[in-house]
DNA sequence: ACCATCGGTTCATTATTTGAACCAAACGGG
DNA sequence: CCCGTTTGGTTCAAATAATGAACCGATGGT
């Protein structure tokens, strides 16, 4: 890993918690000298990635973030384009929805949609990681996914994630109770790029409490219905394993 | 300017028009060298913020793109916050609002929105770049910025630019008639940061055979009124003098 | 008045970046 | 069918840029 990527890495410590922070602060963190980081966050203000602001001169992400995300958008509309599937799904079973997304070996929230009525929603938030071994969306992805092993040797629970990827492989769908979340039982299903491998998920979390074997069975149905159809639209093509188990 | 500097001057390589490049052709566009290019597309490739797609192997702005993005809106919400205002300046304008900002010594356009009801109107792209010496945005800003000489120098119209400047400094709103297209009337205004300088611009890009002095008038006024409405919401400061001319 | 911390800078040492030359694989005429 | 040209990607000695301990002035709390 070069200079490029230490640079890059430091965007990492910017999050919804800390937004901001100073020098030392990021120094700290990343375990950089004080000067290296100083010339690197430099640079990254240059192009506009990150800004400075206020007496303290904490650093922050920059407005140039924007414009690469509207271009992304405009080349590949992943986000635009999923959208009105994931109000759909979220609409057809009453549940929050939501859709991720593998990033340089990480499980990335893409974008997620609640139900317009009904009482208790699991609320999330957007631009979070999620944990491979404590969510169905990531035992989905996992199961299909091209080079699994490492990320899977990588996770804390790696037994647990075993068995659910194997449910996964088997039923075409993963699920979860009360794993991430207290309360909150989730299913996914995986999504597809061209070459018929995983590099993403799309999962309903549901009120544990709610959950009977009719909403159940909804859930899983709406899952694989939405889930060919945004791997679909994202160019992908279904493996025949999973085919055979969406559409049998 | 470092390693990491040409590794994100990469990335404004990749535009609305030709959202995917192959090494060869960022090498070329660059003038860096192939192997140089390679390595470091491979890094930024590696974070997420490129990715290489189809047998051509060709690179395009990554998925991480859009999670930085999000964390910067949660973080600040810069476009988000100035939307609905920018929607209502349409509305009561009846002709295209636009929001820029500078970003790294370029205007980039941060959002627009267009009048629901009405005829022809001003298109406009996300995602790019004004030309400071053919758009009124352009002059308001370098109006009131804290160091506009440089960026004066570097346009291609210097004299028209200057001129527009000084009108601008005058009245409190920049104009330009048929400059970036033909028949197009643009009126801006600066929007200033909390040290009272100006770090942007909103704007209204109105068909030019429909300008009356009666639109004029009240163009004018509802971009003052929005512009000192989004300052404030960005948390920005107007300077006396813009104060003065803007409230009288 | 003191000590600790902050953001930022300096400069000799060191490690990384650089780029011409080199693959193998596609591609497009003649 | 072959030859010239392009593609994406790799190699390695030479050149350059990154590194980090020590330093500075300013700020804030005790």
């Amino acid at each position: 890993m070069g200079t490029v990527g230490k640079a890059l890495d430091l965007l990492d410590l910017f999050t919804r918690v800390e937004p901001q922070l100073g020098l030392s602060q990021i120094a700290r963190a990343s375990g950089l000298n004080k000067a290296t980081c100083h010339r690197l966050l430099t640079e990254l203000e240059s192009r506009g990635l990150l800004e400075q602001v206020g007496p303290a001169r904490e650093y922050r992400l920059g407005p140039a973030v924007l414009r690469l995300s509207a271009l992304r958008e405009a080349a590949v509309p992943t986000r635009e384009a999923a959208m009105p599937l994931l109000r759909r799904l979220a609409e057809a079973t009453g549940e929050t929805a939501h859709l991720s997304h593998i990033v340089a070996g990480r499980l990335q929230t893409l974008a997620f949609a609640y139900a317009s009525l009904g009482g208790v929603k699991v609320m999330m938030e957007d631009a979070d990681f999620l944990p491979f071994d404590a969510t169905a969306s990531g035992a989905a992805v996992l199961a299909f996914h091209a080079d699994p092993e490492p990320l899977i040797a990588a996770a804390r629970d790696v037994e647990a994630l075993r068995d659910r990827i194997a449910v996964c492989r088997g039923k075409g769908w993963a699920e979860t109770v009360s794993t991430f979340e207290k309360d909150v039982h989730g299913l996914a299903v995986p999504l597809f790029d061209a070459a018929g491998h995983a590099t993403g998920a799309l999962a309903i979390a549901a009120a544990a409490p709610r959950m009977t074997p009719e909403l159940h069975k909804t859930i899983a149905q709406e899952l694989m219905r939405a889930g060919a159809e945004i791997t679909g639209l994202w160019g992908g093509q279904l493996p025949d394993a999973i085919a055979r188990l969406w559409h049998p």
